[in-house]
Formats: structure tokens, C-alpha cells, sequence
DNA sequence: GTGAAAGCGCTAACAG
DNA sequence: CTGTTAGCGCTTTCAC
């Protein structure tokens, strides 16, 4: 075999020019049946295959879109990678990785990544815009990013994302329905929108039953499991302790049932738990955690085709603010106070 | 603010030609200080920022390198991306994700993305070549290819993995110096070589004790937690049954655990289990989970190395076969046997 | 239907 | 030190 061929050397061994060729493996119909038929055989026999960097260049295209998370350490953008790695590849797409680690710079860079045509597109799920978005012709607006999981208030950019109060809401009612009156909530990190959302969701359903939200009741995480320990001792030790929590995401939420376990209390017998997020373990957790299941992989898929529109020309208006639905998924977490 | 300004637009600007330009963005020592310094600004200025398809197709790198692995929404492989992304990111490289499902066909394909240059280089974490990796003139095993996690026998390709036999049978020591002499094991997919090294490892402790391991004590599984919860399943029914586990992942183990507790047994009291990977989650686990951890950011960090020192020319024998150390870590899912 | 030719924007010889 | 020039491999007018 040879080195790479290139086009022409396959239009050199048919004995027609390279446009032919490229138009034959593009399959356009201004080349007869024949010679196409001809061409794509010889470029099979050769192992030809096109050069995606000459391609892209001339088509400006990159076919491959960027998607930004926090953190990929996290275990809840698994099920979201996975559905928005596979709507990219059905379309042709490859997923180009970003991690921001929350850092602005990092978050401007693939912006920046975006522009330079690494990729065609992004989706974005860090809740944020880089900090000069205003100033720059147009914003970053302007370019073809998706917003998922984390809304960006104020933004124009098309958005798929559920019902973070609503959810939470629910989750706390259920809470209040069986019979609880004192509930804390363990919230993410203040003031990211995720946070606040889950949060007013939270005081919401509080105020709606006429239950007081005492002082300290109201812990602040950092959605990871080692802040939802911490959190809750806090809350034990609290003068009058809750027997409810509202967590805001199930990785908190294991660290308030271990910290509760570590301290002889029984989880729900003691104090009852929700947790938000559903991930893949909390229904082999001890004990089955109720908890709020987000669609993660229909957000991903959903934001992928949102992205796929968009760089097909369809319209981005923002009206394209697409919510799909959560569900309250009761386990066993959770009981009625003592 | 204009189009995209290219880099003839600052050549014109500062009067100087395209090449000079060039140099002094590559920080070339061929430009006067002076020059560079007055193109750079310029370049600052105008927010000038290279196309990425020009330089690719030019230099015939393309920066970006390719990432496969067997299923995006394992857990498992969150630290592993997490330390080749970083790595890659210090070294101005991207990570393109791939994810195989293990379908011969698109591990395929994602060779044949890394000779269409869509990335310079591949980890492959999937633990198997395509299927004519022999046929194609010097075979896959000519690319800038590291094989991380998994071992593909007989593969001149480097690697980066643990000892999977050994780390099993310290996992299974354990058990039996605990005093268990009726051990069973859950093994991964047969015969995927991790599997078969894990399970190697189990029988080595075993026959090492002098131990029997009776019909029905090896069960398979598939790394997922369902089938760990239904290995067990049957293990429980067996006549005979064990007193003491070990599961080939934590996936499964939490699996086992959440079965054993369904049918009334406590772990470790009634039986004993060991896991093996130290997912984030083992320690919250309830009980917390004795397991083998390995140094997962560090596999992904080190794949990342030596993926860079293949593709700035560096050696690429098959000695570069780096092994890195496991740990057992003793939590609360094992003890004596009752 | 097919070919010739013009670039996409950049880098790297090669001259000066 | 700087400029001129020739492509990288492909797609796509524009002629024929």
C-alpha cells in the first residue's frame, strides 16, 4: 500500500480530473452513474480517505462540536456525555471535550476554540458566559452554542433544561406530606442559578405549608460528597435538628446519609432524606435514596439536535428554551417523622 | 470590529509581509524583538486568532487527541478522562471522545479517524485492536497509539495498566487471612482479558491456601451492577453458599451488597465482600466498601505522557510498558467469618 | 458531465 | 533578519 493517496491519485489511475473524483465520493449527481461507480471502487481499493484537514479548511467546517462541563471528574455529566455523543455521531459529529474547572479563562479559551474552528458548535453547561461577552462585535451570542443543564438568565442563547424549582419543590412537599415540619435544605454552591433554583424551590413549597425555615437550616454545599457531610453535621448539631433534609444532588445526599450513619442516626427512621439528580447508585445505596431523576441523556440528545438545528441553519430564537420533565422518585430514604 | 482577521490583514497593517508575521507569532528567533513585539500587539488588537483547519493542514498535526473508550457512561473512566484531559490541555493538545460499545466497527472507525489526521494520536482504552489490524501494510501498531487500562496481548503497542492478577490475589489474601475458606467470585465478561487476569488472581490466592473453589463459586458478570446484584443471586442459592466475596469491580459489588441485604443477609456479618476499583462512592458506600483502588487520574495522566513523548519522536518500544501500583483499602465490607 | 483553475489560511523553504 | 513563493489536499466556481 501506498502512502496516504490523495485525490489526485485516484484521479490520475481513472484517468478523470480531481474535481470528478471529489464529486463522485461526494455523490453528486453531476457525475454519471458509471464513473462514480468506477471512482468509489478504485478509492475502496486504494484505502482512500479524505484529508479533514484540507476538508475543513476549504468548507470551513470542522464537524465536530465542543462540549464544556464544569468538571468531567463529575459522575453526573456521564449519562449527558453519553447522549450527546451519540446524537454528534449518528449526524457525522465528533465530540471535542472541554473542562472549565470554573475557572473564566478556561471558559473564554473555548470560546475562543469555537472562533478558531475547532469546533462548529458547543454545547455549554457551566452556567456562565466568559466575562467579556458584551464587549466583544455581537457577543458571544452570536456564535452556535446550546445551553444545557445550567440556564444562563438574561442570555439569548437557546436552552434545554428542566424545572429546577418546580422540582425541588415537589421533592420538599413530598417531604411535608409525610409529615415533617422541620426540614433543612442542603443547597450547591451560592449563586449559581442551579443553586438558587433548588433553593427557592425549597422555600416555595416551605412557605406554601406555613413551615418556618429556622435559622441555620439553610446549609451550603459545594455539590460534592464530602460538603454534603460536612453540611449536615452542621445541621445535627443544630439545637433543634431537623428530621428532614432536602438535598440538592445525590452525591451531597450520600454524604448526609454516611455523616448521619457515623453519628448512630438511622436513615429514614431518624431523619428522612431526598436527594436530587437520580444517579446510576442511588438505588443500590443504603438506603434507596428518594430523589429527583433528571432525563440526563434526553438533555444531552436534546441539546445535540438543538446544536444540529442550529448549524443547519434553523432559527435560534429563544424560544428554543426547551424544559424536559423531572419525576420525584420515591424510595426509601424517606418516612414519616417519629 | 471586522471579519475574522487573517494573518495577511496584520501583515498588511504593519508592513511587513505574511512570513514575518507568522514568525512572530511563533515567537521565531528569526524576527527582531521590536517586530515581534509591534506585530503581536497588532495582532491583540485586531483579536486575531489563527485558523485552526489552515495550521493543521499545513503542519499536518492537528493537536487534538483521541480518547476510546468502551462506554462514555462508565463511572469508571471519570478520572481517567479527568488526567489525560489535563495533561493534554498543559501540552495545548484537545481531547476528541470516543466511545466503541464495543462494536468491532467503530473501533474501526476511530482508526481510521486518527489516520484522516481528525487527531494526532489515540489512547485506547478498550482493550482490542479492530479486527484487520494485521492486514492494513504494517498494521494499526504503526500509529501513535498508547494502550491504557486494558492489555491487548501480544500487541507491540505501549501500555499503561496495573497488575490485575496480582492486585486480585491481595484482594483475595485478605479474605482468606480474615479466615474465609468459602470464597467466591464474581468475574467480569469472559474472556476480556481484565476479566480473565482478575479471576486469574482469585484462583492464585485459592489454590496458594490450598482452598477449593466448588462448581458454581465463579459466576459471571458484566461489570454492571444488575448482573453483580444477580451473580449473587445465584451464588446465595447455591447449596453450599460463601462467606466471602470478591467482585471484580465495585459496580458489582455494590450490586452483590444490595442483594445480600434484600434477602436478609448483612455484609460483612453473614459475608464478606471485596470490590475492586475505589470508586468515589465506595467510602459513602454503605457498608463502606473494602476494595482495590488504583490510581486512575494517574493511568489517564501517564496514557497522556507517553502519548506525547511518541508524538515529539520519542522511542516507542514495547518497554514503554508501565505498570503502575494498586492498593488495598481496608473498609468495613470485610471480617471474619462468623 | 467533465476539466481547469482558483483559492481556503497558514507555514516553511529558499533567496536575498 | 525579512520577503517571495510554493504548496498542504480539498471543494467549487466557471468554462467547455
Amino acid at each position: 500500500m501506498r502512502e496516504r493517496p490523495k485525490i489526485k491519485d485516484i484521479a490520475v489511475k481513472a484517468g478523470v480530473s480531481v474535481a470528478t473524483v471529489s464529486r463522485a465520493l461526494a455523490d453528486s449527481s453531476l457525475v454519471t452513474a458509471e464513473t462514480r461507480q468506477r471512482i468509489r471502487e478504485l478509492a475502496r481499493e486504494l484505502n482512500y480517505r479524505p484529508n479533514v484537514s484540507a476538508r475543513n479548511l476549504r468548507t470551513r467546517k470542522s464537524m465536530a462540536v465542543l462540549l464544556v462541563v464544569r468538571d468531567v471528574g463529575n459522575p453526573f455529566y456521564l449519562d449527558v456525555l453519553k447522549g450527546v455523543e451519540a446524537t454528534a455521531r449518528e449526524a457525522g459529529y465528533s465530540v471535542l471535550m472541554g473542562n472549565t474547572e470554573n475557572e473564566p479563562a478556561r471558559e473564554t479559551e473555548y470560546f475562543h476554540m469555537l472562533r478558531d474552528g475547532h469546533a462548529d458548535g458547543m454545547i455549554l453547561m457551566t452556567g456562565k458566559l466568559p466575562p467579556d461577552g458584551g464587549t466583544r462585535a455581537g457577543g458571544w451570542s452570536r456564535l452556535p452554542v446550546v445551553v444545557a443543564l445550567e440556564m444562563i438568565k438574561g442570555s439569548r442563547l437557546p436552552h434545554v433544561q428542566i424545572d429546577n424549582v418546580g422540582a425541588a419543590r415537589t421533592a420538599v412537599e413530598h417531604l411535608i406530606s409525610l409529615g415533617h415540619r422541620r426540614i433543612a435544605h442542603i443547597s450547591g454552591p451560592i449563586p449559581e442559578q442551579m443553586s438558587l433554583d433548588r433553593r427557592e424551590g425549597y422555600r416555595l413549597a416551605m412557605r406554601a405549608a406555613d413551615l418556618d425555615i429556622p435559622a441555620g437550616y439553610e446549609v451550603c454545599g459545594n455539590f460534592l460528597l464530602e460538603s454534603g457531610q460536612e453540611a449536615c453535621r452542621r445541621l445535627i448539631a443544630l439545637p433543634e435538628p431537623p428530621t428532614a433534609l432536602f438535598v440538592a444532588n445525590d452525591e451531597m445526599a450520600y454524604g448526609a446519609v454516611h455523616e448521619l450513619r457515623r453519628s448512630g442516626c438511622d436513615v429514614p427512621r431518624d431523619v428522612s432524606i431526598v436527594g436530587f439528580d437520580d444517579l446510576y447508585l442511588s438505588k443500590a445505596f443504603y438506603p434507596p435514596l428518594t430523589t429527583v431523576s433528571q432525563p440526563r441523556a434526553e438533555i444531552g440528545r436534546t441539546a445535540m439536535e438543538l446544536l444540529l438545528k442550529i448549524l443547519s441553519g434553523g432559527r435560534t430564537d429563544a424560544d428554543d428554551a426547551i424544559v424536559l420533565p423531572t419525576a420525584l422518585n420515591i424510595r426509601s430514604s424517606t418516612a414519616p417523622p417519629r
